[in-house]
DNA sequence: GCCAATTGTCTTATACGGTAGACAGGTAGC
DNA sequence: GCTACCTGTCTACCGTATAAGACAATTGGC
């Protein structure tokens, strides 16, 4: 039933290599170690280095010169996203890159036990939810799922929401939105969102858990955001506050027009 | 040299079925349809499902019963560590828990390109660099790669890194740190990381490069840090600052002894 | 030109992920 | 208690990914 079974090993050195090359470990133009080296730092044999060189080969991402060795491609790729704490894109327009958003689905439903606990929602109550993918020059980038209690999420249309910022659809609604709460860690990519994102399976992904809150305390939007991390990041800037012990790293706060240097 | 990798089309399966309990389409409690018919609904053998099944179970994400069938579990295994946004972890105190550190790697050499240049460092002139482990309760959470330009380094000794916090000791050397700049991403473990933290290879890695600078505008710390995200997540509190157009999200400075909700 | 190191290309043998099927034991419903 | 379905465990077998090693061809430095 099967016939052809992909090399797993192979491929696992594979999106290694790839995440250091995209995070710049291993700059453009940098030699790899060799082969044998490399086998036998990662424990493998030769031949499954070279089916994981094969790989970045493919992809465009090294170069391979019989005799010399093997050399990262010299190419930016495409430089990733900067986003600053907020996980607002505020250079975008200055970089002159064009952002798009395309609606995956649309629904309303009961919401996942953990959705419905953390907007603070009662048994029984739906939730409008849309899964939505925001593009940076056409190329995806992020993979958000977002729950919005049903009243409220009645109150716009599918169409608005593949338009109009979420939050401006809130606020329109008559929704203030003071606070919010959220939490970053990362995931692999499982086989739905690694297909929107054209991300290969297992893949590391950046993910953000957001909850915002009206001043009455009750939740008003849950978001669940997957990032590729090539293609954006969190960038921060810190100072030093506080007294003595108390002394501590502490964020500056994003003025109007700052943006971050190359 | 490895003996135990992980199959592939189990893999698949299982980080598909994760994103189906983590997203609350199967939830807490819920019954898994048959391993027979899991089998054909993807094609595989039953053999390979259970191997998936096995990751989840490991996991704590479900519980089989002979019988019975297999159910989703009602609870979330571990409660990460939490930490806010200038990664300091105010709480741990608090929590009753206790952070150790080893000290696993100290040498002089020369540093990569993409740190010499983060840290405005002329060709040749070398770093020191330490690596370093953190860990919660004894068990490892986090993996820390630090680079300090080499006449910084030398005003302290190897023991003193693993026992006195890095910044402390930059700053009893006379340095004044007041600026810093760090991104967070996520990667993939590698043989090394993995090890270490006690993980597979392929793992998701929360990663964060911070540098920090003297007020002269040289680097004199670049940090690395990889973080288990099922130990370990950035959690802020936000809130709407600005006005009119640039209304947007900012970030709630950490206050003193302020803890986060649990 | 020579030498060392590299990639490219074979060979052979083994390990293992995957399939297919059977069977034992537990559980729940009727 | 009977039955249907479930998980747990085992066997046998296939295809290929991987291991281990040898050898050729190429490159770059000396």
């Amino acid at each position: 039933m099967d016939g052809s079974v992909e090399p797993l090993k192979a491929r696992r050195i594979f999106l290694l290599l790839k995440e250091r090359i995209g995070s710049g470990d291993l700059p453009p133009g940098a030699r790899l170690p060799g082969e044998p080296a490399l086998a036998t730092e990662h424990g493998v044999s030769r031949v499954t280095i070279r089916r994981a060189l094969d790989m970045l080969a493919q992809d465009g991402l090294i170069d391979r010169r019989a005799g010399a060795g093997t050399f990262v491609r010299t190419q930016s790729p495409v430089r990733p996203l900067v986003a600053d704490l907020s996980n607002v894109l505020s250079h975008i327009v200055e970089m002159g890159r064009r952002t798009g958003i395309r609606l995956l689905s649309f629904a309303y439903a009961q919401p996942p036990a953990a959705v419905a606990d953390a907007l603070g929602m009662k048994p029984g109550e739906r939730t409008q939810r849309s899964v939505r993918l925001r593009l940076i020059d056409g190329a995806p980038f992020s993979y958000l799922i977002t729950h919005v209690p049903e009243r409220i999420g009645l109150t716009y249309s599918e169409q608005d929401l593949a338009t109009v910022p979420l939050l401006a659809l809130l606020e329109r609604s008559g929704v203030t939105v003071e606070r919010a709460t959220q939490a970053i860690g990362a995931t692999l990519a499982g086989p739905e969102v690694a297909e929107a994102l054209g991300l290969e399976i297992g893949s590391p992904l950046l993910s953000l858990t957001r909850v915002v809150y009206a001043p009455s305390g009750d939740g008003v939007e849950h978001l669940h955001a997957l990032y590729r991390p090539d293609r954006y990041s969190f960038e921060m800037e810190l100072t030093r506050a506080g007294e003595g012990e108390e002394r501590r790293w502490s964020p500056v706060p994003v003025s109007g027009g700052r943006r971050n240097a190359g």
